[in-house]
RNA sequence: CGGGCUGUAGUAUAUCGGUUGUACAAGUGCUUUGGGAGCAUUUAGGCUGGGUUCGACUCCCAGCAGCCCGACCA
């Protein structure tokens, strides 16, 4: 679906002061970008630029989850009282971030901030047979996580949205293979989005089940975990869990170790069937046996992944997007008022939606050059391509990365090509 | 949840116990047009409630909201 939009026509506008009440770089720049909202502490709302960001992140994170199985649904937000029970944990004892809320009859629901009860809840309604497994269902959906303290920007709130996939094994054999599995497409997710390059696989402490969990640790000095870094290994331990006897059985020499501060994108955790037995839901094996379900549950902050791409790539001007994640491939600029050129601008937008390439076209007039650049530079479109009295002289359109100091007057036709390439 | 700080225009800030000043944004007119341009002009503000005072945006109290440090974060 190609899809461009004219930034005449956007009702968001961009911003030179930094918000007085946030300090994170991710909170900034995609409020002066004009991405996303603050209506409160820790609750954002995505405005058209940010949605398509988040909208393409989704995008690659559902085609990596149906890579290997996963079958996207989606879950209620509200919840039932009586599915928590079950499994202790409805009480704010247990579990301190709970939104509740009730009934005009005052019957008592809960807004979800994880959903393992409610889906195991369902499935026991699904699986009863060994022809029933696996199955590895998921959803990409609004949390709600009523923390104590909301703060660095998308990155930890109280409202975001969360990609969370559960699988369900008949063995744990079945289990560690799948387990295996999610984590490459995990990193195939961080890659694609563009801070695979600094995003380990790291040892955590594993809860109940089994020895570790992993997380995925993206190097970033905002970052609120500690992990030490094995370079060589591409590996990384959390310092929660770090201690000599984790060092053997990993075969790491602590000092190969190296402290880093980072952002935590991802987890993932083998639940065994702490969620699964108290809910009765088990199958029948070939042998007519009644047999427990393995489940796991693998989450990705969808919107703290937003917020971590800010954080780590971007420059004193602005935000630097990933190709794949950037809102459009390129943003096309008319500089002047001059009838000529905005008539080639024009023509040269719909060219590029023609050939099925996202644009961005400013084609707002009575801007200064440097206003249409700055406004360029934070909002970060991999591609920048001006069309200009001077660049219509010199023969085409001028065109730059975001990256790139200098740009490159080409023709219309070389610049299809260049931006078709590789998409 | 413990500790600290802050609420002035759409945004960012200043001064003041006695008619709240500036910049950007927005509107109008003219000029300008390759790195947030200029002149003129207009619009727009003291979080809420109480108290002290002749008089409170300013001082005090409470509430609400926001920020920071810590704790917390399957």
């Amino acid at each position: 679906m190609t899809y461009g939009m004219r930034q005449s026509k956007l009702f968001t506008k961009t911003r030179k002061e930094i918000p007085a009440d946030e300090v994170s770089k991710n909170a900034e720049l995609l409020i002066r970008g004009g991405f996303i909202h603050k209506e409160m502490a820790g609750v954002y709302t995505y405005l058209p630029l940010g949605l398509k960001v988040l909208k393409k992140i989704e995008n690659i994170i559902r085609e990596e989850m149906n890579a290997i199985g996963g079958q996207e649904m989606i879950m209620t937000a509200l919840q039932k009282k009586e599915v928590w029970e079950k499994n202790g944990r409805w009480s704010d004892d247990v579990v301190d971030v709970w939104f509740k809320t009730k009934l005009k009859d005052n019957t008592e629901l809960g807004l979800g901030f994880t959903h393992d009860e409610q889906l195991v809840n369902l499935l026991t309604e699904y699986i009863s047979s060994y022809n029933d497994l696996p199955i590895y269902p998921y959803q990409i959906q609004t949390k709600f996580r009523n923390e104590l303290r909301a703060k660095s920007g998308i990155m930890r709130g109280r409202e975001f949205v969360m990609k969370d996939l559960y699988s369900f094994d008949k063995t744990e054999e079945d289990q560690d293979r799948f387990y295996e599995e999610i984590k490459k497409a995990y990193m195939k997710v961080y890659t694609r989005c563009g801070i695979g390059h600094r995003t380990y696989i790291t040892f955590a402490s594993g809860g109940t089940f089994s020895q570790y969990s992993h997380e995925f640790q993206t190097l970033a000095d905002a970052g609120e975990d500690n992990i030490y870094v094995a370079e060589d290994k591409g590996i990384a331990i959390n310092e929660e869990v770090l201690n000599d006897k984790v060092l053997k059985e990993l075969g790491i020499d602590r000092k190969d170790l190296v402290l880093k501060k980072s952002v935590e994108v991802g987890n993932i955790f083998k639940q065994g069937t702490k969620y699964t037995d108290p809910f009765g839901m088990a199958f029948t094996d070939e042998n007519g046996d009644k047999r427990s379900v393995y489940m796991g549950g693998y989450g990705i902050g969808v919107t703290r992944l937003m917020g971590t791409v800010v954080e780590v790539l971007s420059d004193d001007k602005g935000i630097i997007w990933p190709e794949e994640i950037a809102p459009f491939r390129v943003h096309l600029l008319s500089l002047g008022e001059d009838e000529i050129v905005l008539s080639e601008a024009k023509k040269v937008y719909e060219t590029l939606l023609e050939n099925g390439i996202e644009v961005f076209f400013d084609d707002r007039i009575g801007l200064s050059a440097g206003e249409k650049f700055a406004d360029s530079d934070l909002i970060g479109i991999p591609y920048r391509a001006v069309v200009s009295a001077r660049s219509m002289k010199e023969g085409g359109i001028e065109i730059k990365k975001r990256t790139e100091e200098k740009g490159q007057v080409i023709s219309e036709s070389e610049l299809i090509e260049l931006l078709k390439k590789d998409k």
